[in-house]
DNA sequence: GCAAAAGTGTTATCCCTACACCCATGA
DNA sequence: TCATGGGTGTAGGGATAACACTTTTGC
């Protein structure tokens, strides 16, 4: 038996008995840079949604893994790799792509921001960091997916050391509270800070101090295990 | 131009440019039942894993909301409807379904132990309630899910209140005790349970009393706001 | 010497924990 | 009257929150 298909169909060649929605991954990496609690957004060079701001992601290669996904998505799009990185939520609102149905799960990433001269030192991608409380318009259901992340991250910082994700692999308490404070909004004791953050046993002094101005310097610190997020409480 | 396909192909209508995965929803329905803590599990009558048993879930409808997929299955499959319901994890391991690339976008959903009276009562189908210390072996990654499911629920007993979902409408204190007994797996203090749960300010006395037994009858509470589950602390 | 950030302790308060006895009922 | 679960308060300990001054440096 012979059937016959048009060219348009021809060009599909991937056919199944039900119909099937794509899945993309899409990651909210934020970092904290000039003071500010910053998000990487990139430039859609095509529709839809031209010329407006997203998130970096993209489609799931078949076998591929979800988490490689992410993180492939993230490199070739912003040329950031080996940060931490864990799931969100899985957003799949019939109507939020007007291509096909598009079932996206999410990320979040935590990264210093003395990794990112990787990035601008690569080529000219359209990839950059906005302040969270002056992003552009965005494009697909993004908002919704920041907004989250951001919650997220927030009610994080209180049971885990995923705070030090943003850190570089030496700071001042100094810092490590600026970072505290940018992210939950608020200020805090610095008496208070210091004790807590000690009596987690998460970091110990490198011996070395820091001068940076006019003032005393201060103590260098340093993750007793770096890269594991602990969770505490 | 025309070209040949065999009528396998044929079958195969819903044709994309480039390789899509299938996507499903799973649901862990907890409940508590003669003092313990069960899941729902159906019964596989058809390939793969037949005759194994696994969560209730099944392949996204193009068009359908995540969540309207997860509540249909539920109610397809078990005939439960109308519980809490909130979105879990999303796994998506290459190999986890031997069909094809399969996403699965996982919930976990609590209800009270008097409403299983409807799913028993419909036709026979091959639904039955396993004590979580207890399951048999299940298809696919489900003991992956189910294992991640009760981790969340636990923890979430500490910081919201989303153990009243296992309530009927009205109980006693003890009985809410003891639920909190089961998920945590731990006993309480009678005094202090009392002490906390009231200061949440969630329920409040119907003026009834139960009689159960050759002891004092005891007051019956309900709560303030049904079907609201609040984040405490 | 002065400006600027680093560093340091004590006290009060709140929350959680531990703990034991009387009450109301049915049999 | 007795067995059974229902119902109640207090005291101690640990964690959190409030609060101000001295130190070290660069200019």
């Amino acid at each position: 038996m012979k059937f016959t298909l048009s060219s348009k169909q021809l060009a599909a060649q991937y056919c199944y008995p039900y119909p099937h929605p794509a899945v993309t991954t899409d990651i909210a990496v934020f970092t904290i840079l000039d003071q500010q609690l910053k998000l990487l957004l990139v430039h859609r060079g095509a529709p839809p949604f031209q010329g407006m701001w997203a998130l970096p992601g993209g489609f799931l290669d078949i076998g591929e893994d979800l988490e490689a996904c992410a993180k492939r998505e993230l490199e070739e799009e912003t040329g950031i790799s080996g940060i931490y990185l864990e799931q969100l939520y899985t957003f799949g609102a019939p109507d939020r792509d007007p291509r096909e149905r598009v079932i996206s799960v999410t990320y979040y990433a935590l990264t210093p921001s003395d990794r990112l001269q990787l990035k601008a030192a690569s080529d000219a991608m359209d990839a950059a960091w906005f302040a969270l409380d002056n992003m552009p318009p965005l494009a697909f259901d993004h908002q919704e997916i920041i907004t989250l992340a951001h919650r997220r991250l927030a009610a994080k910082l209180g049971y885990s050391t995923i705070a030090f994700q943003f850190m570089p692999e030496t700071f001042t308490l100094s810092e490590l509270q600026t970072v505290y404070e940018i992210v939950l909004n608020k200020k805090l004791d610095k008496r208070n800070f210091r004790k807590w953050i000690l009596a987690l046993d998460q970091i110990e002094e490198t011996g070395e101090l820091r001068r940076s101005g006019n003032h005393r310097p201060a103590r260098i610190y340093q993750l007793k295990n770096p890269a594991r997020v602990e969770i505490i409480k």
